[in-house]
DNA sequence: AAGTGGTCTAGACCACACG
DNA sequence: GTGTGGTCTAGACCACTTC
């Protein structure tokens, strides 16, 4: 009945911080190394509580860690085995550029090109999404990193889920900094493509017509109700998203950043 | 010092699932529909775990999940308090090509243009992360959705790293899909941009010379040695991300995906 | 039928940060 | 000091699923 097998030599604690952390660090590490291969079964947790001389509820929450970051699968009698990763779904962090520019050490600052209260499909600007009539609040903006146009801004806001922006003159904060901090959201979508500016465009951006252009197309809610639609554009010469990713341990070397303007952040699993 | 204030009117499970489960939801619910507002302190958890008549430990399970969801900030001796959503980062999910397509009902083919072992520097190619001499796999890939090309792929393979692959010839898996089912990695980093495609370009993926492209370069990592790296390119019009964003309640209604081959995928706080 | 994870409890000690 | 979260234990019952 003594198997001690199963687990591919030793599993050892490094005795550094929680106990759960270290059971997880341990099977992060060999999993990431290769000692456990996708379809390889861990002990069960009153097998690896016996081992390691915890309770099985330090056990388990170090292995559920290791599922929600999608290491491992786990399931009632079947047991815990190492997940394969080749579905793997990366993420891309997408920044606030008020945010990016700053933490780059540039200059941010924003100008309102343009500020109007419209009824929805009157008057050239639409929000398909709204119904007709709908009083919405039009604004165009541009953002600077150290007094280069980087990143330009097309945003409707719902007047009837967010009133109080009537009275907002965006002295201090950009439009969406200030959606953020006083209207409440709970869903987003967003869309990411390419486009190739218009001429009206590339003028405000001070780029040739034409030019290759990430936007980035932003849907807000609250409770169902639309509350935002902003499309923010950026010169694809001037702008980049940047990710970072890595799976547990810390023993990989973060790799060099990237590219101008170039934001770095951490996803997880 | 009987007080039953602090939470605004009795919060109160629904009675579905697991205690913690529904301890969570209760607390999501109030502060996405703002009942709760950012700075607002929950009360300690003994409190809880006496107001809801469960062990501290359900409760500390449940607000924990909070935290790691960024829904809350707790700090010892502090508190527990609602955190402030403005400086939330989103996160856009990355699909391979060939899940997305599938996924949407559509007919996936990839197609080999080239295939080449190098030594890096020698012969036009480089990857300057690559020291000179290097033997490298080279390749450029298309890939169809529905007999329309849909993406291009160039990479190149650190074949120090992944020797295995010199022979295999991809006629079942494309090279992204192979890579992760045979090579381990532990970190990645992303890059994403727009670009106007060069001619040679353009006559591959069957669009005009200067079309806007989305660009995401891939560099893979295992235990800090490169293992591959990769460009993606899509038409701007015949592809885009889309990001899917909720914050803990599932009580807002999923917006209508938009736009031609979207792929649509869920992420967390 | 039996093995496995999922959840829960009652109690405990500790580390930290604020007053 | 003292209140708060952070962690841990020993034990328990249950739900699911595969054998």
């Amino acid at each position: 009945m003594i198997e001690e097998r199963a687990i591919p030599r030793a599993v050892t604690l490094d005795g550094e911080g929680p106990l759960f952390k270290q059971i997880e660090r341990a099977f992060t590490s060999l999993i990431v190394k290769g000692s456990l291969k996708p379809g390889d079964r861990l002990p069960a947790e009153e097998q690896l509580s016996a081992q390691f001389g915890t309770s099985r509820q330090t056990v388990n929450k170090a292995i559920t860690e290791l599922a929600n970051q999608g290491l491992v699968t786990r399931r009632r009698r079947a047991g815990t085995v190492v997940a394969d990763r080749s579905n793997h779904t990366f993420v891309l962090p997408i920044v606030d550029v008020a945010d990016d520019v700053a933490q780059n050490g540039h200059v941010y600052e924003f100008k309102i090109l343009e500020r109007r209260v419209i009824l929805n499909g009157r008057g050239g600007a639409d929000w398909t999404e709204q119904e007709e009539g709908a009083p919405l609040l039009y604004l165009e903006c541009l953002h600077f990193s150290d007094g280069r146009p980087i990143q330009f801004e097309r945003r409707f806001v719902n007047l009837r889920v967010a009133p109080s922006i009537r009275e907002e003159t965006f002295r201090d904060l950009p439009p969406g900094k200030w959606l953020f901090a006083h209207i409440p959201w709970s869903s987003v979508t967003h869309r990411l493509r390419a486009i190739n500016v218009t001429e009206d465009l590339a003028g405000k951006l001070g780029i040739s017509p034409g030019a290759a252009c990430l936007s980035v197309e932003r849907r807000t809610y609250h409770l169902g109700e639309p509350v935002t639609l902003v499309q923010l554009v950026h010169p694809g010469d001037r702008y980049d998203l940047n990710g970072f990713f890595t799976q547990g341990t810390d023993d990989a070397p973060a790799p060099t950043p990237t590219g101008p303007n170039g934001s770095r952040a951490r996803g997880k699993g």
